[in-house]
Order: C-alpha cells, then structure tokens, then sequence
DNA sequence: TTAAGATAATACGCAACCGAAACGTTTGCG
DNA sequence: CGCAAACGTTTCGGTTGCGTATTATCTTAA
C-alpha cells in the first residue's frame, strides 16, 4: 500500500475524529491497543503476556480490563487448570466495537487515499499532497 | 485506497504499538486529534473555532494546549488585532513528532497491505485476511 | 462612557490513570 | 510438608483529565 505523508496524518485525523466525535467510549491509547491485541491475536491472553507484549505494567494492564470490562468490551475468566492466571476474552460488544472502527477506517481511507484508476498516468488536475 | 477489515485494524494496532511503546509523549486522542487540526487544516486556529469544529469543549481544548505547550508541541499566540483571541501556531517539535507518526503510518501500511504485485492471482502460501 | 457580549482561562469536584511496592492465592519444587 | 516462585490484584501517593460554572480581559454598541 503507497501512502503520502499528509495523506497518512489525514486519514489518522479523521479516522480519531469519528471516535472522539462518536459517543464510543473514550479509550485511552494503551486501551485500544490491549483491545485489538486481543482480538487480532490468538489466545490465550493474560496479564503478564500481555504487559510483556505491549510494554505496560501489570497494573496498568489490570486498570484496563476493569474499564474495558465494565464497558462489556472483553471479559476476564479464570484459568482452570492454573487458577494463577487469567484469560482475557473478547465479547460481542467488543467485536462490535472494532468492527465500527474497521468500518471508519476503511471509509476514511476510501476517501481520503483514492485508489489510482489508471496504472500509468492518470489525467488528475490535482497535486494536493507532494 | 482499499482495505479489508482485518487489515484496517491491523494497521492501527501496529501504528498505536509504536506510539505506545516509543517514548513520544503519551497523549489522548483527543489532544492528537487537535495536534493534527492545528498542522493539516489552513490557520488560524483558536480556542473556540477548534471546540466548535472538533466537538470538544473549550476548557478541555485550553488544558491540551497547556499540555502540548508544555511539550514544545505547539503554541500559543495572543492575536493583536483581537485580544481576546488566542491564535495557536506549530512548532518544529510538533512538526518531527506529526512526520514520525507519518513515517509509522507509511511503514506499517506497506507491511500490512502489502500492493498486489500481479493483478489476478499471486502464487502466496498464505491467505491470513480473509 | 458605560453596559452588554465575546473569548480564553480558572476553580471546583470528581474520576481515571500511572508506577512502585505490598499482598493474597496458587503452584510446584525440594 | 514447607517454602519460594509466579501471577494478578490492591494500595499508596501523585498526576492528569473531564464538565460545569465562574472569572478576567477585551471589544463593541448604545
């Protein structure tokens, strides 16, 4: 995928407008990224990994989960055959949620990066972003 | 532009990974969402004008201010022809931290959506973005 | 000149977050 | 069995953010 430097800092600008502006839940940075960790990767998740992984501390991975989980975005459950750990779980709110995001993302860069409609030299009048 | 779903959030979660994980200042959405609006849309900036446009209110938009003026992000200018206006004006130290979240949004777009190279079927032994 | 309006900043109370350290529970090794 | 290690959570002190309401400053119109 070819990207132009102010193309890529549009799409990043709009794409966050859509969630600041959005009445979704007002996640910090760390949050998202725990967030899509768990969904994109596969499980198990846990707190350590996790923190290893992303470079957080425990408790900060902790925080998270009680927010994101009072906001049903994933759940915690106990890990049977070692009761020391804890599984994070996606939920349906959560896919939801990260499908609303895809969609945004998807959208803003349909608009924002047009795909060339012709290989060698397209008749464009425009040059906005060198 | 286009994108699959998986793809999109992929793209996001690498580029959240990298602000995350540097040590660039921790901001909130909100507060990159107004650095961007400051570096991508024509001045002048003020107080009001980006509360109205970014739907945030305005004591929220003044403590960004503080916080990414404390960072050398960006800064403020009482306008002389209006006093009462505050004119909020980039910085080079605004300018590096936009171009290396360009350069992460450019880098991890060619990773993740890699251009098709051959139109109608590449001989790839793998299929993870369905 | 004075009153009304506009603008940004501040005060206040509250909630969330941070890292470091301490804690309780569970595991597993000696 | 007993004790150290592993794991997630909680506590602590401090920082930052939020929205509402208020304040200080400047402009403009009567």
């Amino acid at each position: 995928m070819e990207l132009k430097p102010l193309e890529a800092l549009k799409l990043w600008h709009d794409v966050e407008l859509d969630l600041v502006r959005d009445n979704r839940p007002d996640l910090s940075l760390r949050q998202i990224v725990i967030l899509l960790t768990v969904y994109l990767e596969p499980p198990p998740h846990t707190v350590r990994g996790l923190a290893k992984k992303l470079d957080i501390s425990k408790p900060a991975i902790t925080r998270a989960l009680d927010t994101m989980g009072r906001l049903d975005l994933l759940k915690r459950k106990r890990d049977e055959s070692d009761k020391r750990n804890v599984l994070i779980q996606r939920t349906v709110t959560g896919s939801v949620y990260l499908t609303d995001l895809a969609d945004s993302i998807i959208t803003r860069a349909r608009e924002t990066v047009p795909l060339k409609p012709l290989p060698p030299k397209a008749p464009n009048s425009e040059d906005p972003t060198s």
